[in-house]
DNA sequence: CAGTGAGCGAGCTTCCGCTTGACTT
């Protein structure tokens, strides 16, 4: 058997490659891809009685990697493990030194944080042994994680809804997502009327030109604006005070994974999960340092390939380099902040979607290390003779721009009037006219709703959730259906307008579009019922503190101050009382709300949860036989907000709008959404289309399109049987029929096949038996 | 996929945090 000298164990593929290439032969590199062992599944994994004994099982999907180690460890004679310096690094190598069975006395733990030479060479000089201390703060916080998940989903659905989860990080996001949501629908607009002036001066070049200037006082009223207006009729203005300041702004951080999907979001428009996996992509390939990281420390590497860059490039006096703090208390910093690996790469080869990342990366990590930006803010103050009020007008002059030239962060605000201009050259007591001032109607706007990214910003201040999760929980939450990112329509509003015009004041009323929202992360019912059951019922854990205070206690076990049998200990065993007081005492949750009465039955109105979603209800309370009926209610309705009016409404549908080819057509909304049937066929109805007012014309449209659409897609029929078709989809050819779908088996040409051919491979799929009839949801 | 919402009951669901491919309706 040939020997293996050194074998070093990491958690990436990517990384072994590299690392392979700095020590030289006497070494092999290899990865366990990530942890290897977990808690098992069933019973919950761990035996609470004997001091929450956790039994840990390898699961299928690792146990091809796990075999291979194995091999790898017999034939080595040191095993040096080099997984992440961090709480889930320490607890993979302990589980590789417990599941593989490796000797305590071949075992060199080592740890760098960044891939590079020295580093490496560096960790190999100091090796140490695995730090138990921190392996059961790994434990410990996995197993409160599997107590809080295991206990809390279960009452879910028996109190709520199947298939319903809860955690200690998803049921916090959501609850973040529920709260915002009724911050808005609490939120009361008001107006007040915002002044802004055009004042004629000259620019340098002594060409007439227009400044601009808002009055530092906004009225609440109509009637005041118009007596403001009426007051600049005759008044006399003046340039007051000049105010010049030196300002400087600096460049924000090297990228750390939440602040990558924030600019992608913001700049490219990515999800946070397409971020990753383009991410995945340039990692992989070697082009990008690690992306699942909360450092912003840069390698002296880096720093000084960065500075060469800046220097060769921009010149001297654009570098600045230096290392920068990173700020979230949560963070663990096994890595370094996400970079370029070669800083003279300003761009790479790849998809549009991997260009457009690693140019975002390159800008963002040399742009850290460039100087600050030197501005020149000016402040002009313009005075009124009949009124102590005053105009403001703010520019800003670039002297300098340093790291402005490659980058600047953008914002979640969405207010763009805030641009500066250039203040053109002004003396103090300069009189000026004006050629127009507007008093505009403004409306204060409610918080805005999260979106991936900015939820995900607020996760990690909270030190909720890490790197390597923040993508997969905001899909966890979506799938649950506890939120979703539908797009909200808006309505219009009205705002009136004043305009001053040579002494004449002339009034528009204009609309704009309020309350219309994309992309953004709206809270289902659901989402709204469980949040509301959980505060209710553990409040504790889903305060907002929860995380924070789990963390303190796990690094006093990690630091050896406390046995974490007792930590847990003192969590569970009241919080196994709520469970169990949970259990006895609470009510199903069904979110009924009755709303009054119908007028035109006299029957009761209420809405409720019911198995696919909320529905309106007209029932008689005094006649059980009298059969109630339904009404789902429309995507955005709230069971909490919804009005009688509203749920009265839903009841006009189905509608029949006429006939068509001597069948009947009618609309309404089913589980998939709007709909218009005809001849006992469905078809779905785009969003133009509104099911209360679409006509018989536009259905007809909706059918005659859908028919085109269909036939597209359809590549066979068959004469025996009307259902049974062969259709074009996402993967290619597949068998429609009444028991499902089914995909054709490789290289079967759809024109071969005939009738009983697709009988067969339907029945192969969809046995007939009595039971275990195969189901997929 | 399926355009319902009754009610029964068996058997299932679920957590967070490390990692990538295998696989999909």
């Amino acid at each position: 058997m040939e020997k293996i000298k050194n074998l070093v164990i990491v958690e990436s593929p990517a990384k072994s490659k590299t690392i392979e290439g700095f020590l030289g032969k006497e070494y092999k590199v290899t990865s366990c891809y990530g942890h290897i062992r977990d808690l098992e599944k069933k019973n919950s994994g761990i035996d609470v009685k004997d001091k929450f004994k956790p039994n840990y099982i390898v699961p299928s999907e690792k146990k091809a990697v796990v075999r291979e180690l194995k091999k790898l460890v017999e034939k080595s004679e040191t095993i040096w493990l080099a997984t992440d310096e961090d709480r889930e690094g320490e607890a993979i190598s302990w589980h590789l030194k417990d599941e593989l069975k490796i000797d305590d006395k071949k075992i060199k733990r080592i740890v760098f944080n960044e891939i590079t030479k020295k580093a490496i060479l560096n960790s190999i000089q100091n090796p140490r042994q695995i730090d138990i201390d921190l392996v059961e703060a790994q434990q410990a916080r996995r197993i409160l994680d599997r107590l809080v998940g295991f206990e809390l989903s279960p009452i879910l659905w028996r109190k709520v809804k199947p298939n319903l989860s809860a955690g200690r990080v998803q049921s916090v996001a959501v609850r973040l997502i529920v709260e915002r949501e009724r911050e808005i629908q609490n939120f009361t607009s008001e107006s007040a009327f915002r002044i802004v002036g055009d004042f004629i001066v000259k620019d340098k070049k002594g060409k007439k030109t227009l400044l601009q200037a808002e009055l530092g006082k906004r009225f609440s009223t109509e009637k005041e604006a118009r007596s403001f207006l009426e007051l600049c009729k005759n008044a006399e203005f003046t340039v007051d005070s000049l105010e010049k300041k030196l300002a400087y702004k600096s460049s924000a951080a090297p990228f750390t994974t939440s602040t990558l999907q924030q600019e992608a979001s913001r700049k490219l428009g990515f999800s946070v999960s397409k971020t990753m996996l383009v991410a995945q992509k340039l990692y992989e390939s070697g082009k990008i340092t690690y992306m699942r990281t909360d450092s912003t420390i840069l390698s002296e590497f880096a720093i000084q390939a960065a500075k060469d860059n800046i220097i060769e490039n921009f010149g001297n006096e654009y570098s600045n380099p230096h290392q920068y703090v990173t700020k979230s208390s949560s963070a663990q910093e096994a890595h370094e902040a996400i970079r370029p690996t070669y800083f003279e790469n300003a761009s790479v080869d790849g998809t549009k979607d991997e260009k457009s990342l690693y140019g975002l990366i390159w800008k963002r990590a040399i742009a850290s290390q460039m100087s600050d930006a030197k501005l020149e803010r000016t402040t002009v103050k313009i005075s009124m003779s009949n009124n102590d009020l005053n105009f403001t007008a703010k520019g800003e002059v670039i002297l300098f721009d340093g790291f402005l030239k490659v980058y600047l962060e953008s914002t979640d605000e969405e207010n763009g009037d805030n641009e500066s201009e250039i203040i053109p050259p002004l003396k103090s007591g300069e009189k000026l006219n004006f050629s127009e001032i507007a008093a505009t109607e403004k409306y204060t706007r409610p918080p805005a709703r999260y979106t991936e990214a900015s939820l995900v910003k607020k996760l990690e201040e909270l030190g909720i959730g890490r790197p390597s999760t923040y993508a997969p929980t905001i899909s966890t939450i979506q799938k649950r259906g506890y939120v979703s990112k539908d797009e909200l329509k808006g309505r219009e509003r009205n705002y009136k307008e004043l305009t001053l015009v040579d002494k004449k004041i002339t009034e528009e009323l204009k609309s704009e579009i309020t309350g219309a929202d994309r992309g953004k992360l709206l809270p289902s019912n659901i989402a709204m019922l469980v949040n509301d059951f959980l505060i209710n019922y553990f409040p504790n854990i889903l305060d907002y503190q929860f995380t924070a205070n789990v963390e303190e206690e796990l690094d006093e076990v990690a630091e050896g101050k406390i046995d974490w049998h007792k930590m847990l200990d003192e969590f569970y065993t009241p919080f196994h009382k709520q469970v169990e007081h949970t259990l006895d005492n609470s009510e199903r949750v069904s979110g009924e709300r009755i709303l009054g009465t119908d007028p035109t039955t006299g029957k009761q109105i209420s809405v409720r949860m019911a198995r696919y979603g909320a529905v309106a209800a007209i029932t008689n309370p005094d006649d059980e036989n009298d059969k109630p009926k339904y009404a789902g209610l429309r995507l955005n309705q709230k069971l909490e907000t919804i009005t009688l009016e509203e749920a009265i409404e839903l009841f006009k549908l189905p509608r029949t709008l006429g006939e068509f080819e001597n069948s009947e057509v009618s609309v309404s909304i089913g589980r998939f959404g709007p709909y218009v049937k005809h001849f006992s066929k469905f078809y779905s109805m785009p969003k133009e289309f509104d099911p209360y007012e679409i006509t018989l014309e536009e259905a007809i449209g909706v059918i005659e399109n859908g028919r085109i659409k269909e036939a597209e897609k359809t590549l066979k029929i068959f004469e025996q049987d009307a259902a049974v078709k062969i259709m074009n989809g996402r993967w290619g050819p597949y068998i429609k029929s009444s028991k499902g779908m089914v995909r054709i088996p490789k290289g079967t040409k759809v024109d071969d096949l005939v009738f009983e051919d697709v009988q067969k491979i339907i029945e192969e799929a969809y046995p007939t038996k009595k039971k275990s009839t195969k189901k997929k949801k």
